[in-house]
DNA sequence: TATGAATGAGCATTCATTCAT
DNA sequence: GATGAATGAATGCTCATTCAT
């Protein structure tokens, strides 16, 4: 790989902690320098500015991740399985840590082209891939009839609200980034009920 | 009413909307001023500074909030209803629009007396009473024997996630204020499922 | 004597005491007020502004000032006591607490017609005073020939430097208004000295 | 020398004139990045804020100071000259000009830590060092017994009272830093009436 | 007389960004 | 590639002053 590439990436990963840490607001250019062990205006050298980080940042996550992430899933175990793996193996992965809920709508505005385009696909990807194994276990005739892809929707914004209540910045006990494993059994037993909603019996 | 007191309150109103809409570090005294058609250095004829409209903004929530928002509630009907009901209320009841999760951690920090007092004791009270009514289910037999606070718990959760992912700001279509009545649906989807899975069968 | 003054006289005191303890441009008009009891905005209807109320306060200096004092020193006394007895007097006459010293040049620039009309008149008879009894002294043999109104001068400053020095705001234990009764003991040694200086041995 | 560090004295000096010119208070960030030819934001690169550069300024008195002075005073000298050349060098020094005096009692107090040890110890000092020669003039019976720490603190209040007198914040007419000459003459003149009064007759 | 309410001007401080070296 | 140095624009906050009541 390119000797560029590379501090890119370094400073991808600082801003991404930095985001998830403080928000995009708080975050300054000194703070990620910091983490890099660059010089603020160095950066500069890798980034036109602060939001064309924040673009990358955010673009990170389509990558391999969601590859990464379906690549633990077993596919020969049942739905319930199937599903709560990705999920808890979503909240291992913890690259994509920038709370996206964190940002004003002022700052979502103007991230509006990077988001529809990245953040919204993204999404769509992760509720698709649910959508598939809900829709198999249908066909199967392990669960009821219903809007698929509605559950799925559900399914991850639980999975993330959960995520999001469970952080550190808001028991602020432990450190952004390690997120407690408290996060993994409530979004397992919170996704356990919903599934009991659609199970055939 | 006073004069003074009514001025305060259309401050409070304008920064509600504010904190909503652009978080609280991005909201600046003069638009707050602005919105009430106030200069900025008159803000603090009312107020003492930014933090103490923003502790007033937070600590409004409270008040007959919750006792507003049950007193819609049938005692009468069967759990499903209640606690549908309560959280479609909760949804109506705007005011407590402000994102409490467009925080950074920081700012978070530096309001954890204010918020440990007042948004946790709010959200304890809020899950109490839902918890009380799954108990009481619980007695009647109409639903199996579990951690009914731990759901009641999930079922917030879930609920303000939705709100949330619904909210004008993610899809910016909608004015903060207006919450797209999409909302509503979909809670009261989540939660049948949420509740089927405790039913007894 | 009128309403109208006994007002004004205690926003002059009122003010005395801040600028004395603050300084101009650190006292506020609602330190003023808060002292007389008063709206800062009232404050307004006895005094177009600020500055007139601080050349008041230095005007206030001139008036019977200089009468009452000389008045406690007995005739008679020979002119050791005499000065001495001038400078404790003057010592104890709280009211001109000002610190002159601790403005800017500044704000002196913008007071100076206030400033040589008022505060220099004032030094300039205190000046003549002592060199009076100077001038009395020697034409009694008991002291040398000398610039008479260089030393009476020189006594001047120097009492008000000791003043000054022991002044709460340098030991910051005493309270500005209490001067501590070091200062007397100190300017009666000080001035011994300096007369002894011009004694006819 | 560094090239920051000559900037940085750059700044020191600017920051010197202005706080003794126009006091603490009334300094702005713009008056001395005006004088450096900088940017009101750029001094910050260089100190962290006003307050840390007035400590420094305050600092830079300390130094070398007293050495350099007390350099100039010829050891075989009598106590009057000594004692006087001392004086007029102090004079000279123009460095230490901001004028301690015109500071309010509020700034004052919040610069506790750095005055106690810094223009306290030096002012300990100077006054040791006149006590110093007084001591010796003592022993060689030249002058008559009495508290020498006394008459040695008295004599640098008066030598600092006459500077401030003829100090162009009070006339006005003389730039700040040029000292008018009038000033050593003064001194020279008092400080004789001074050791006069002790001298052994 | 007195005051509640309002405001413009000013200040310390922060930060993204630029640029010469 | 990297950085020291510089800056414009913003922002929270203070205060003297005004004015209607």
């Amino acid at each position: 790989m390119e000797k560029n590439q590379e501090k890119k990436d370094l400073i991808l990963k600082a801003a991404t902690e930095c985001f998830g840490r403080y928000g995009y607001e708080k975050t300054t250019l000194e703070d990620i320098g910091k983490l890099v062990g660059l010089n603020k205006a160095s950066i500069y050298y890798y980034y036109k500015n602060k939001e064309s980080i924040f673009s990358d940042v955010i673009g990170n996550e389509r990558g391999d991740y969601l590859r990464i992430v379906t690549r633990k899933v077993d596919p020969t175990a049942d739905y319930v399985t199937k599903i709560t793996t990705f999920l808890v193996e979503r909240l291992k992965y913890a690259k994509h840590a920038i709370n996206l809920f964190s940002l004003s709508a002022e700052t979502l505005q103007s991230f509006q082209p990077v988001f529809q385009s990245l953040y919204q696909s993204l999404l769509e990807k992760e509720v698709g891939y649910i959508t598939g194994i809900l829709d198999q276990s249908c066909e199967n005739g392990e669960i009821i009839q219903c809007d698929n892809q509605r559950v799925a929707s559900n399914i991850i914004t639980m999975a993330d609200a959960i995520k999001q209540r469970e952080a550190p910045c808001f028991d602020l006990r432990t450190k952004p980034g390690e997120y407690s494993s408290e996060a993994e059994k409530e979004v397992t037993f919170a996704v356990s009920l919903f599934l009991k909603g659609i199970k055939r019996s």
